[in-house]
DNA sequence: ATTCGGACGGCC
DNA sequence: GCCGTCCGAATT
């Protein structure tokens, strides 16, 4: 067949064995349009599949080529470096390419990609930098690198402060400015849609209406396709956007700045379940861009990268963090001993709370956090109230499948029984958190005050500065025009006890996202804390020393052999195969099994693997690991396997 | 001799 | 996944 040589396509095709490109022939009338990058159309296997053009080749190694069957069109939508970046992240989460390429490149909008595209001005970049990175030592330091177009790597500890220091979007505009004023793209990411409104909005003052696009998933998909394009074909150079956007097509890419990478929504939760973060390291590495990794409190993660010197740290310290934001007391009601008697529900919140609340409604509003119940609650001793953990790794035990006895979620069920470290009693419970109690407490002790709510499913927006007690659930806080006068976290120990593997640095963040919310000591800003004062994290959060937490969390995740001190790596399934699994992979000798463990109350039903290694050994581990998935698929072997590389939650 | 179907290998 | 082919057993 006469052709125009031979295009190399990624094939949307989900089989772990068939995860490489395939050659195509480009027919003469195809040759303009099969760009590398286009998304095509290709027979494969019969049918008919999607693909994207890697390469373009003058010829195969492969004899009888099939010809594309068609060019969707010429739009190069995969450039090389976002295609690298998805081989990568496929990589490093023994997933494929074609799971991955399908987070990069939003669904084609045709009539959006033939229409005549918006004039995009250039941005104004003279205008006056908001200055938040000023604050800091090493801030302008980061600022000048950027604008020397360099690529420094640091993690930006942000004071919990409405206003001034406290202000990251402004800095974030800044560090945007700088790179574009250097020539190269800059990529601004947030978790959610309120900030990314927010960042939107101070990005049309600082630059003006259209010299940037936001790319949110949930814009439908015109919208979405047109901002893809806008920043595919180089009219702007500044993207704003939440998790998908960390693969946004942005020419000579000098700048990804990522917010508050503790945010549960990084994490994607279709396969292989990337994390923005890990996204944003893999491409400020591969694309020589600089990193910005900012947020109020630190992730035992970007720990990690500062104590290898990858990142580096642009933070006030304590002390002068302590002067920049809220004060912050601690209240020690000892909820463990009220936990014993439910009916004493009243005497959760001590006497101390009403008098912050009562001094703070003379000055504005006042926020109250109330854990919300839901949050599954871990056990604890039935004699004196302790929590019950793992004897192992210390992680919170959960009732285990089945009633069978406490069990941990990463090592199983306890063997030989537990017995509290405390008390040494065998005997545990559940303890139960209220929340609909304290609501009408604070209305009956502030007759005439108005008191609202807000929580995940009715979200309050921004407070005006009249007086009014917020009860809100975590994550849930509005914002206060002016600031909150005082704020009271309720029940610390419901959100401690979270049997997540990150409840504390989940905790202490977003206690840092309430004080963010208060105004500074010096405006008179009061947080009050209930909770138990030996509580090293409840320390954290007085000493306003989120560093100094994120050590000794990476400290305890290094004992316990978790990420990202350690290379984890579940599978789930049913529990025969799981067996099978173990037997078939071949495992690197350093490599610590554990399970398959039931997940459910059928001992052959679905179960849990879990496998970890050091860090150097951890690319074995997932190679070895992604080998089997090919063999499995190869084999047509029965039974289905999820398989997650350094998991959030378990 | 012919047809049917299930298993298996390859997919460009 | 799905398609094609190959081989063995059943059917005429």
């Amino acid at each position: 067949m006469e052709s125009a040589g031979v295009a190399r396509v990624a094939v949307e095709v989900p089989l772990a064995n068939l995860d490489r490109p395939f050659d195509y022939l480009v027919t003469p009338d195809q040759a303009a349009d099969a760009v590398v990058g286009a998304r095509v159309r290709v027979r494969f296997a019969g049918r008919q599949r999607g693909g994207f053009i890697l390469e373009r080749v003058a010829a195969s190694e492969h004899a009888d080529l099939l010809p594309l069957h068609a060019v969707v069109s010429p739009e190069p939508v995969l450039t090389p470096a976002v295609a690298e970046l998805v081989r990568r992240v496929a990589d490093h989460y023994a997933g494929s390419f074609a799971d991955v390429v399908r987070l990069a490149v939003p669904p084609r909008h045709g009539l959006t990609e033939k229409a005549v595209p918006p004039v995009h001005p250039v941005p104004d970049l003279t205008g006056t930098p908001a200055g938040s990175l000023a604050h800091y030592p090493g801030g302008p330091g980061l600022v000048r690198a950027l604008a020397q177009g360099r690529a420094p790597r640091a993690a930006w500890t942000v004071v919990p402060r409405p206003d001034g220091a406290g202000d990251w979007m402004g800095g974030f505009l800044d560090a945007a400015a700088a790179t574009l004023a250097a020539g190269r793209g800059a990529l601004l990411l947030v978790p959610d849609a309120t900030d990314l409104a927010g960042l939107a909005e101070r990005a049309r003052l600082r630059f003006g209406a259209g010299s940037f696009v936001a790319l949110a998933a949930d814009a439908g998909p015109a919208a979405r396709y047109r901002a893809f394009l806008a920043a595919l074909r180089g009219q702007v150079q500044l993207v704003l956007g939440n998790r998908s956007a960390g693969f946004a097509p942005v020419a000579n890419l000098g700048l990804i700045a990522l917010w508050d990478d503790g945010d549960d929504s990084w994490a994607d939760a279709r396969a292989p379940y990337p994390h923005a973060r890990e996204v944003a390291a893999l491409r400020a590495h591969s694309e020589g861009a600089a990193l910005l990794l900012a947020a109020r409190s630190r992730t035992a993660e970007v720990q990690s990268l500062v104590a290898a010197d990858w990142l580096r740290p642009i933070q006030l310290g304590p002390a002068g963090t302590r002067a920049a934001a809220a004060l912050v007391r601690v209240s020690g009601a000892t909820d463990l001993a009220l936990d014993r008697d439910p009916q004493a529900r009243a005497a959760r919140v001590p006497h101390e709370v009403f008098e912050v609340v009562r001094l703070g409604l003379a000055a504005g509003p006042v926020l109250v956090q109330v854990p919300r119940a839901g949050y599954r609650p871990v056990l604890v001793c039935a004699g004196c109230g302790a929590e019950a953990r793992c004897p192992r790794c210390r992680q919170p035990l959960l009732e285990a499948a089945g009633g069978t006895g406490p069990g941990c979620r990463w090592c199983g069920p306890v063997v030989g029984g537990w017995a509290c470290a405390e008390c040494g009693r065998r005997r545990w419970r559940a303890p139960v958190v209220g929340v609909q109690r304290t609501t009408e407490e604070f209305g009956r002790a502030f007759p005439g005050v108005r008191v609202v709510s807000s929580s995940g499913e009715a979200r309050l927006g921004e407070l005006d500065d009249r007086p009014a007690i917020v009860l809100a659930t975590p994550g849930a806080e509005p914002s206060a025009r002016f600031g909150y006068a005082a704020a009271v976290l309720l029940d610390s120990a419901a959100l401690l006890r979270r049997p997540e593997l990150r409840a504390d640095e989940e905790a202490l963040r977003r206690w840092l996202a309430v004080t963010a919310l208060v105004r500074a000591a010096e405006e008179g800003g009061t947080v009050l804390l209930v909770g138990d004062p030996g509580d090293r994290t409840v320390q954290a959060l007085v000493r306003l020393d989120p560093v100094g937490h994120a050590e000794r969390e990476l400290a305890d995740r290094r004992a316990a052999g978790f990420p990202p001190a350690a290379k984890l790596v579940t599978i789930e399934g049913d529990q025969p195969v799981l067996h099978e699994v173990l037997r078939a992979l071949a495992l690197p000798e350093p490599v610590v099994v554990q399970g398959p463990f039931a997940t459910g109350t059928d001992p052959d039903g679905p179960g849990r693997l879990t496998l970890r290694c050091d860090l150097p050994h951890g690319p074995a581990l997932v190679g070895s690991v992604r080998t089997l998935l090919s063999m499995r698929s190869a084999a047509k072997a029965e039974g289905a396997l999820r398989v997650r590389v350094d998991p959030q939650v378990v």
